[in-house]
DNA sequence: GTCTATAGATAGATAGAC
DNA sequence: GTCTATCTATCTATAGAC
C-alpha cells in the first residue's frame, strides 16, 4: 500500500479463535503490539512507524503482527479509541465517587483531576492520540469521532451545570472554556516530567490557574 | 531513502545561484514550494506528505522540488525556524511599539495577543511546527532548538519581570506559568476557526481567564 | 501463533534533456 | 528552472511452512 491517503483497506478476514473490532485485551501478543504501537506512534507519529519496528518493539516479526491485527489503520483505530476510552472513564469514575452533594466547581476540580492522571500515567495511548488525531486521514478520525463526542459532551455538561450554579462566570462561553481547559491539560504530554513533579502537584497549579488566575489585582 | 530515522543526508551540493541555509523568500518558486508544503505538513503530517504531493501543490513535478532544496529534511527545517521566527518577531515588534512605561501585566498580555496573533494568521508555517515538532527525528529537533530556545527565554524573562513587579501571583512557578500559556495558545491551532470569531475576541477571552480565572468565588 | 520469503506499490532522490 | 525517466530502498501486506 504505501501512502497513507490511499483507499481503505476493505477485505474483512475472519480468522479463527478472533473476535474482530473488539480489543481481546486478555490476549497477551496482542495487548504486548499495542502498547509498543501506541509508544512508537505517540513518539515518532504513524506514518513514521513502521510494522517492522512494531514487530521488533513487541519481539515477533512485522508479518506476524498481522496474525492480530488486519491492517496498520485498525491498529491505530483502536488505539484511538482506548486512548479516549481511559480518560472517560477515569474521569466519570472520579465523579461518581464524589456524591451528590458535591459543590459544581468542585466537580469541575475532579473532571481536571482525572483527564491529567488519565492523560499522563495510563500508557501512551492517550497521548497517541493527542499527537497524531489531528492529521490522520478523515475515514480515521470519523471512526474514533462518536466516542471522542461523548466525552466532550460529557465536559460540556459539566461546565454549563458549573456555570448555571454560578461557579463559573457568566460571560464565559463554554465552548471556548472546554477547549482551553481540554487544550490547557493536553498539552502537558508535551512537557510534563514525572521525575520532576508529581500529578498531583501539577494538577493543583493548573486548578488554580484555572479559576483564580495569575493575576494579583493588587492582592499580593 | 524512505524511513526518517536513517542517517541525514550529508551532502551539501552547491549549485549556480543559490545560497545555502538562507531563506530566499524572493525567489518565486521557492516560496511557493515553503508555502504549500507547510500547508500539507501541518495537515497530514511530515512523514505523510509525499515530494509528489508537494510538486503537484506548487505546480510542478516532484523532481523540480529538488532544485530548490537538497532533501525534505531541509525543507521541514527551514519551515520549523520560519515558524518560530514569525511568532517571536510578532511578539517583539508589539512589545517594542509600547514604550517603556507600561505595566508588566500589559506586557504580557501583548505577548498574549503577538503569539496568537502569529499562530493563527501567518500563514501554516506556526502551526506546521507545532504539529509536527515533538515527532520529528531529534536531529532536526536540534537544528531547530535554538530559534525555540530564544523565543522561550524571551517568554520566561518577561513572566519573570512581571512576577517581580507584584503582577503575577508569587507562589506560581514561572516554567510552569510559560508552558501552560503557550500551551494553550498553541492549542487554538487545533481549532480555532477564523470564520467564527476574530482572533481579537479569542485574545480576550484568554487574557481573562488567564488573569481573573473562571472562578467566580461568590461575585457573580 | 510465529516464522521466512516475497509480492506489489510507492517513497526520496538523481541524471540528463530541454 | 522544469521536465521525464528511473534508481534504489523501503513500505504494507500476503502466502505458506512449521
Amino acid at each position: 500500500m504505501g501512502a497513507m491517503d490511499k483507499k481503505v483497506n476493505e477485505k474483512s478476514k475472519t480468522r479463527p479463535g478472533r473476535v474482530r473490532r473488539t480489543s481481546n485485551l486478555e490476549n497477551e501478543s496482542r495487548r504486548k503490539i499495542l502498547d509498543v504501537a501506541s509508544k512508537l506512534f505517540r513518539d515518532k507519529g504513524y506514518a513514521a512507524t513502521t510494522l517492522r519496528q512494531i514487530g521488533d518493539a513487541a519481539g515477533m516479526q512485522a508479518g506476524s503482527v498481522y496474525y492480530h491485527f488486519d491492517s496498520k489503520e485498525d491498529m491505530i483505530s483502536e488505539i484511538l479509541d482506548l486512548g479516549i476510552t481511559y480518560v472517560h472513564d477515569e474521569v466519570k469514575r472520579r465523579i461518581e465517587e464524589m456524591g451528590k452533594d458535591a459543590s459544581m466547581r468542585s466537580y469541575v476540580e475532579t473532571a481536571v483531576e482525572g483527564h491529567l492522571y488519565g492523560l499522563l500515567s495510563h500508557g501512551d495511548f492517550v497521548s497517541a492520540n493527542i499527537r497524531n488525531y489531528g492529521q490522520l486521514p478523515l475515514e480515521l478520525r470519523e471512526r474514533n469521532r462518536p466516542i471522542r463526542q461523548a466525552y466532550v459532551t460529557c465536559w460540556d455538561k459539566l461546565l454549563k451545570r458549573a456555570q448555571d450554579a454560578g461557579d463559573i462566570r457568566s460571560d464565559m462561553d463554554i465552548k471556548v472554556l472546554r477547549l482551553f481547559i481540554i487544550g490547557s491539560l493536553n498539552w502537558t504530554v508535551e512537557w510534563h516530567d514525572a521525575e520532576k513533579g508529581t500529578i498531583d502537584d501539577l494538577a493543583s497549579q493548573i486548578k488554580m490557574v484555572l479559576f483564580e488566575g495569575v493575576g494579583t489585582n493588587g492582592k499580593k
